[in-house]
DNA sequence: GCCGTTTTCGGCCCGACTGTTTTCAGTCG
């Protein structure tokens, strides 16, 4: 609603300071774990970016459903024209244009009245503007928002490649939310540097990837590919690389806290360097660490740039030593040709090895998932005796014998206790019932934690990024319980779920909750989803002392044994 | 509309590209 307000203020030509501020506001709310609607005022006035006034407006809305002062702006400027906004190139002041002068209120108006050709003749739009708003007409109708970085890594290592191999780059980079590992992304951003700026640019626009040129110039330009996905390439000069990568990386809310700060020292940061205002003389800008030293703090890893309290952390010494995939010793969540998955055990094994993995631990599906050949207790049992016999003859190496057992819908687990004993390690989860009601779906996770065989709980929230939504669970409840009871919450690194996702394991982490990366590989190529999970990890600040699977195996079987022998069991 | 070891009033990040303009506004990131 603050993001609605912000575009009709702009679309009003209000003041762009009070503009930024609903901005601001709603990015800040967004992050939030925590459900605004239940904070009270005072809490309200700390998040930072909301005063008195934005922190009373919240809580008229959550007390009765309305905000007045929204509603009275609607009656201003209808809210299809907010939506006039999604069109690329058109933004506020066209916008109020169309409206005042065409009465134009949606998108299907707007698209009906260019293509009568009713818009040329208005002030500062000829054809040319015409055929652009087409364009971006037809483009968000083949697809708006945002993608899921799964589908977005591989584009950019594309582009990246055509590049490498047919223009004179030097460095080259992704940068953006993609480099922040964001679990959604609206476009690819890619930075190189070069002697040769133009050159670049040419074998950049001829990718044969591209369809669309948006924009082109000697430093800058913007592409769609045949898929829709709009690229974006920046060239700078190898001593600016760093500041144009800190600028390019964002997000905008990191970067605006860093020149604020800048001009209070009286300098000045852009996508060249970091100078001295009076001087002008250039303090820096070939590594991104310029610019953070001259601002006198620590590099600020780019998971961490969300304005989210990182600045303040790297002041005070206190950034966290973010987890590294190098860290990683194993994958405790893996399928084999027995349930879901493509490979055999030995096949499992190989693939590890070269992962430079100490274990990995084998987790099919269990007897209640039968659309995934679940294994009856006597395959279990079987597969169990298998791993142990293989074991035997491993060398620097560990198998661990698991499941990723079943929570079913009324809230049993698929196996008995005296079948879990036998097992090495016990992931829970969910994969039915998605639609019951919150207390019942939280209550089947609770006491599945309740288990002393349960080590870890499997993608806990089920969300399919872009399909699916979470199920309905109170993740405070689930958080608190993993706490208390030893279980680790799994950070699922499968792209489309990146579940647990990294605004609850910053949460969780304060809550002192322990959590397993996990690929959930069905098939080899999956074990490289790993960098998914470790991102989703480092956006929300844990360290390697935070993840089971960051632990030696002696340390790991400690510390599932742990939970085993203490029985946390509520009776 | 927010915010303050420079300030409770007066600031608030910085630059590239496009299309329409004869010098710049609008849009975007």
């Amino acid at each position: 609603m603050f993001n609605d307000i912000a575009d009709i203020l702009e679309i009003r030509g209000d003041n762009p300071f009070r503009i930024r501020a609903y901005r601001r506001a709603a990015q800040n709310i967004d992050s939030m774990p925590k459900d605004v609607a239940a904070m009270s005022l005072d809490d309200l006035h700390k998040i930072p970016g909301i005063g008195a006034d934005l922190a009373a407006k919240i809580h008229e809305y959550a007390q009765s459903g309305r905000l007045e002062f929204f509603d009275e702006l609607k009656k201003e400027v209808p809210a299809g024209v907010i939506g006039l906004l999604s069109v690329p190139g058109l933004g506020p002041k066209t916008a109020k244009l169309l409206f005042d002068k065409l009465h134009i209120k949606d998108i299907d108006e707007l698209e009906m009245h260019a293509k009568e050709g009713r818009l040329k003749g208005l002030p500062g739009i000829k054809a040319r503007t015409e055929s652009n708003i087409l364009k971006g007409i037809a483009m968000i109708k083949r697809h708006s928002g945002r993608y899921p970085i799964g589908r977005m890594r591989p584009v950019a290592e594309e582009f990246m490649d055509g590049l490498r191999r047919g223009a004179p780059v030097g460095e080259i980079s992704v940068a953006g939310s993609l480099r922040r590992w964001k679990e959604t992304i609206k476009d690819i951003d890619i930075l190189v540097t070069s002697r040769a700026p133009q050159k670049v640019m040419e074998v950049f626009v001829n990718l044969p990837q591209v369809k669309d040129v948006i924009m082109k110039g000697p430093t800058k330009s913007s592409v769609v590919t045949n898929e829709g996905i709009q690229v974006d390439m920046r060239v700078v000069s190898g001593d600016s690389f760093g500041a144009a990568l800190a600028y390019f990386t964002g997000s905008r809310e990191h970067n605006v806290r860093l020149r604020e700060m800048a001009v209070r020292k009286g300098l000045k940061i852009n996508e060249y360097g970091i100078f001295d205002v009076k001087t002008d003389k250039k303090l820096g800008g070939a590594k991104e660490e310029d610019i953070y030293r001259i601002l006198g703090m620590p590099y600020i890893a780019p998971e961490l740039r969300e304005d989210s309290g990182e600045i303040e952390a790297a002041l005070m010494g206190n950034l966290p030593e973010l987890i590294e995939i190098k860290d990683i010793k194993g994958d405790l969540h893996i399928h084999t040709k027995e349930s879901d998955g493509s490979h055999e055990i030995e096949e499992l094994i190989n693939i590890a090895q070269t992962k430079g993995y100490r274990y990995i631990a084998i987790t099919d599906h269990s007897k209640g998932l039968a659309v995934a050949h679940g294994l009856s207790i006597e395959r279990v049992l079987e597969q169990n005796r298998k791993i142990k016999a293989i074991n035997k003859k491993l060398k620097g190496f560990k198998l661990l014998s698991g499941t990723e057992m079943d929570i079913k819908s009324d809230g049993t687990l698929d196996y008995p206790d005296d079948v879990l004993r036998q097992l090495d390690i016990v992931i829970a989860s969910i994969h039915s019932g998605f639609r019951q009601a919150r207390e019942k779906i939280t209550q089947r996770i609770v006491s599945a934690m309740n288990n002393p065989y349960v080590s870890i709980i499997a993608h806990p929230t089920g969300r399919l990024i872009g399909e699916r939504d979470a199920y309905d669970i109170d993740m405070e409840e689930i958080l608190k319980t993993a706490s208390e009871t030893r279980t680790s919450i799994e950070i699922n690194a499968y792209p489309l779920r990146l579940d647990l996702s990294d605004i609850y394991v910053r949460k969780a982490k304060k809550l002192g909750v322990s959590f397993a990366i996990n690929t959930d590989a069905h098939v080899s190529h999956q074990f490289d989803y790993m960098a998914y999970g470790t991102g989703t990890a480092r956006r929300g600040w844990i360290e390697k002392g935070d993840v089971l699977n960051a632990a030696g195996y002696d340390m790991l079987m400690k510390c599932i044994n742990l939970k085993r022998t203490e029985d946390t069991r509520k009776r």
